[in-house]
Order: C-alpha cells, then sequence, then structure tokens
DNA sequence: CCGCCACCGAATGTTAACAATCTTGTTTAC
DNA sequence: GTAAACAAGATTGTTAACATTCGGTGGCGG
C-alpha cells in the first residue's frame, strides 16, 4: 500500500513539518527509507488533498492557511456535518445512542479537570464518530479532508481559555439532539456549533491584522 | 504544468474513457506522447479526486458511481450549492446579475428549441459561474469536484423527457432571489431544486434494482 | 560602488532498464 | 475429467542515471 503517504500526512497533521516547510525529495526519501518515486506519489497525493503546495521545477511545500480560508473551510464543514447530524440522528442504533452519550460524558470531565489535550481528542473522536455512523460516505470524506487541512488553526481554538465550556454545551445539544432522532433539531445544533467556531475564528483574524 | 492529468481527466469526464475501463499506463502513454511518470501523476493525482481506482500492482480502471453514491454526491453538492447561491446572493454585482438573466434567457429559448444538448451546457455554465461570482473558493472546490464525479449520471438526467422545463423553472427562482439579493431565498431556491435531482435519481435508482 | 552577465550548484523532471507481482493458459497427475 | 501445479506473458512498482530548470554567487565592466 502507499503507506508513505500516510506517513507524511501524519507527519504534517502532527505538526512535524509547519506551514511553509520545504518538502524536498531526496532528504525525505532518505527520511522514510524509500525512493524518491514513493515520495513523489505521496507530493502528489496530498497536493491534491489540500495539504501541499507545489510550483514547478520548484518544489514542495506544506501549505499554509490563512484566516479566510480557514473561515471558509469551516463554513464548508458547517453545511456538510449538519448533513452528517441529520443522517446520523435518522439512523443511529441505540449501542451507538450510549456511546455518544459516554464521549459526552468523558468530555465534561475533560473539561472539569482542565484537560485541555484530552478534551481536544475526544472533540475529535466524537466528529469522527458521528460521521461514522452517519453512513454517508462522501460527506464523512469530504469533511475529514476538511479538518485535515484547517488543523493548525483548529489548533490555535482548542488552547483559548472559557472555550471548552462552551464547546462542550453545543457537544451536548447535538449528540442529545441525535439521541432523540431529531433530525432538524440535530443539524442546527451543528450549525450553531460551528458558527461559533467561525466567529472565534473572526474575531481572531480581526485581532491580527497585517 | 502537469498537463497530461487535465487531459485524461477531460477524456473521463467527456467519455472517452468510460467506468471500468482499464488506464493501462503503457498505452496511455503512446496515446498522450509523454513518458510512463506523467501517466502515473495523473492516475495517483485522479485517484484522490475520486475519479480513477487504483489496486495494487493491478491496475487502475476509471471508478464506477453506484446510483446510491450519485444520490450521496448531489446530498453532498445540495448543501454547499446553497452556501454558494447564498454568498452570491450577497456578493454579485450589477454586471453579474445582467449576465445570470442572460443564461436563464439563453435556457429558456434552449428549452423552447428543444436543444437538449445546448441547455445542458448552459446548465453546466450557469452552476460554474455561480460559483465563481460566490467568492467562495472553498466550496466552489468541492462543489467542482462532486460534479465531475457524478458527470455520468448528471448525463442520464438531461436526457429525460419533460425535465428540461422544470428544471428551468428552478434555475429561474434561483436567479432571481440571487438577483434580488436574498440569501436565504437564493439558498432555498438551490436546495429545492437540488432535492428535485435527488429525487429524479431515487425513482430511476428504484426502477433499476437488480 | 553599483549593476549586469555568465557560471555553478541544488533540486525537480524525465527516461530507460530491471524487479516483483498478478493473470492466464497449459500441462500433468490422480 | 478435474484439479492442482507450473510456466509464460503482461503490467505495475522500483531504481538509477541523465536532462532541465531555477536561484544564487562571483566576477567583470561601467
Amino acid at each position: 500500500m502507499d503507506t508513505i503517504t500516510n506517513d507524511l500526512r501524519d507527519d504534517i497533521l502532527s505538526g512535524r513539518f509547519e506551514p511553509g516547510d520545504r518538502l524536498l525529495e531526496v532528504p525525505l526519501s532518505e527520511h522514510y527509507d524509500c525512493g524518491r518515486a514513493a515520495v513523489r506519489s505521496a507530493l502528489i497525493a496530498l497536493t491534491t488533498e489540500g495539504l501541499v503546495e507545489r510550483e514547478e521545477n520548484r518544489g514542495a511545500t506544506v501549505r499554509r492557511i490563512s484566516i479566510t480560508e480557514a473561515i471558509q473551510i469551516t463554513e464548508a464543514r458547517s453545511v456538510l456535518e449538519s448533513l452528517i447530524a441529520a443522517q446520523t440522528a435518522r439512523h443511529a442504533s441505540a449501542e451507538d445512542h450510549t456511546e455518544l452519550l459516554d464521549i459526552i460524558e468523558q468530555m465534561r470531565s475533560a473539561v472539569a479537570n482542565d484537560e485541555g489535550k484530552k478534551y481536544s481528542e475526544l472533540n475529535g473522536v466524537l466528529h469522527r464518530r458521528l460521521r461514522e455512523m452517519s453512513g454517508h460516505e462522501i460527506a464523512a470524506q469530504l469533511v475529514a479532508n476538511l479538518r485535515h487541512r484547517a488543523a493548525h488553526h483548529q489548533f490555535r481554538l482548542a488552547v483559548m481559555p472559557g472555550r471548552s465550556a462552551d464547546s462542550l454545551e453545543q457537544h451536548a445539544a447535538i449528540v442529545d439532539a441525535v439521541v432523540a432522532g431529531n433530525e432538524e433539531a440535530a443539524a442546527s445544533a451543528m450549525t450553531a456549533h460551528l458558527e461559533s467556531v467561525i466567529e472565534v475564528l473572526h474575531r481572531w483574524g480581526d485581532a491580527n491584522v497585517r
């Protein structure tokens, strides 16, 4: 399989490579112990995924995402994840319900104990499980890609003071609607959540005009 | 530039290669008069775009899209194009308005003269201009990709009898809302349009159970 | 001291040959 | 007659060498 693509993607998402970093083929091929061709394949794939930027005869770099682009990404996520929430509200089983409620419970305790990193992870898990339960392959795939692209900005959000409390209630509302099987409520709860994220991004962008 | 990727994409979208067709590297490299490496690059890129399927040591084929997948693609398009319609309603200039109204006029005459192919082209132009006017790069790119993926099923839709008339009124409603600057109306008109497309796909799918 | 030009190094892009893998058709043993 | 084993052909995957392009650097001239 094309394991190099996954390795490189993980290394970009985990911050091992930062936006703007050059991705030279020879050093990468040594780092991953493979040929240049495998690295090229990975760079091409990640370019069409939007994580890498390639310029003719000038090599590849980790794509830099502006605030306005991050906002657009979140807007697109908003409508797609609302669709997903509605589908999950329709299709989720009883076991799915208990699993989702359990995740919320863990998030609640993470907020209480001020475990920011743990909360961020659980946040990711909740969104991932919601899209897996939806059965909507297309939307799920698009959202996963969009989350990857905005990963750096997501990180910034997680460490904002007092944000976890708001975020927790929003997520709880989504899960409640899903458990109740209320598609419209699930969708609008998800929209409200991501509108709030967009709001924060806007404020952060305005505060950092250059 | 990576012109081979674009050429191959066009050849797939135009039906020169059909779903299930094998995409062998050597014949393709001869056909496009280039090396195998260029073809490989194109195949990798189009695989992550969802147009091509590649299996380890077994080569690439044109991806086959099921009816249920086409429906999911259209559902995702529905929410994204509604977002686009709203943004366009907000940002479009006076010249944009006259251009959109002009396209509708051409579509009307195409329906009157029963020019199915012309109508289908204008349909594509209208949707493309709407997303270009929106200024929403992210949503525009995602929608373009989704339209590519479902291209074959779109084609089937175009030739359904009596469909152009319905379709025309739906498009006119979208443009009217955009010209009026009414974001909510533009979004819901777009949703209504694509719900109707989904409806047709569902009926076609039910009629072709196997 | 400043600017232009030619050269050089680094990195990507391309090509061709080789290796590994899968499919298919044939042979052989039971 | 059937099924398993084998062999041949075709196709992808990998590697290494070569070509091309771009940016910078140093020297030359004004």
